[in-house]
DNA sequence: TGTACATCAGTGAACGCGCGTTCACTGATGTAC
DNA sequence: TGTACATCAGTGAACGCGCGTTCACTGATGTAC
């Protein structure tokens, strides 16, 4: 058991100077930092105040401010995979292959535009570094399928080729294409003019889009 | 006649102590900070040390380094319209209207997607700001004609509407597909897995992208 | 044409900030006997 | 069951950094006479 106890201020007040759970605690604490400020606003002295530790007590558990990005970043990217996981689910799977194939891109672009709107500061830290997300294979990254939101897309759209949806000769690049158009209507959604639009006439736009990326492709 | 001469650095040896032209000076090296290093990167006091000057010599022309900032961010912000104007300009007025108005289409994209690649540093600056871009009128921001990108974007999606190209009841919100999908791979193009990629590849990927807008729009 | 003077661009020094990171340390813990 | 001890998580103090910004100043400039 835990020999902490919350304080008014949501941080804890420790009996002993010893914390218990400072690494989880850390990775909270970024993780909140970057919702509210984005990468930029992760920073070990920030973390290490909100759990209410030493400046230099992070680094028993991160090498280093990077490395504490990293794991938000790690955290980020996971949470996205489960949103568009959770998206994937809720399809029906008593509709024709080619129906089935079609809504599955649909249901990777929804998650990905809900994603970004309901989290702009983690959203953003996730594609924060330069790191290509698709050669990616760690399974913090990923979702509870252990797919990444890179690869779920990849998934989605072998499974239009399966079933005939995507022409042969269309399939290699498609990733770029669908994320491409995805991925910017993301930022306006999840920073941009399209932020405080009406839920309703947002997703109508999200919708249109993933028409256009599937009539294009 | 400018009474300063170029030291070695490329920084200023001044005769007297008065500069002559440092909110110029500063604009320039904010503009070098940001090309180098993004919208982060521009510091009034990295401004004017690259101008040799006193950090706070940079208050006589700026209110703050969020106004060096807002200058910046219109000097790339013109820079890309203009980019984007010389595509336009390229255009062979010799074909059918239609074809005229797609062909605009696919200029203001390859504009965009060539500025973000040539200029990652600025293109990031230049959409660093949340402040919506197409409701701004300031010449500053605007190329050779007077407009800024999103309003060129905009006339070439009213040209298609009038060449009979574009469907009306699609016309509305056009701009959000189009600028989402181009923007998107923008991205990867200027920063992400496909900078490095060979230029051919990378164009062959844009005219793609373009296809896909211009099937799906 | 020459001189006094007001203007205001750039100076020099300083402030407080938050940051990452290193050092030698201390004391709570779990374990070996 | 009790005690000595090694481990190592968190401490306290300090470093140097670059930043934005304010203050009272100084001296080159252009202008009015």
């Amino acid at each position: 058991m835990s020999k902490n106890v919350k304080n008014t201020a949501g941080a804890r007040e420790r009996e002993t100077y010893r914390h218990g759970d400072l690494r989880h605690a850390l990775l909270e604490a970024g993780i909140a930092l970057a919702r509210e400020g984005g990468p930029g606003a992760v920073a070990l002295r920030a973390a290490t105040r909100q759990a209410g530790v030493a400046p230099n007590a992070a680094y028993r558990h991160f090498a280093s401010r990077e490395d504490l990005l990293l794991a938000v970043r790690a955290y980020a990217l996971s949470q996205l995979a489960i949103v568009i996981e959770t998206e994937l689910a809720r399809l029906d799977p008593a509709q024709s292959r080619a129906d089935l194939a079609r809504a599955g891109l649909r249901a990777v672009g929804a998650g990905y535009l809900a994603f970004a709107h309901a989290n702009p500061g983690l959203f953003h830290t996730a594609f924060s570094s330069h790191e290509p997300v698709e050669a990616d294979a760690d399974p913090a990254k990923a979702g509870h399928s252990g797919m990444n939101p890179f690869q779920l897309l990849s998934g989605a759209l072998d499974r239009m080729l399966e079933a005939g949806v995507l022409p042969p000769q269309r399939r290699p690049g498609a990733e770029y294409m669908a994320w491409s158009a995805v991925h910017g209507l993301a930022l306006l959604v999840s920073d941009g003019p399209l932020h405080s639009m009406p839920d309703g006439m947002r997703n109508a736009i999200g919708q249109r889009l993933l028409d256009m990326v599937e009539k294009g492709l």
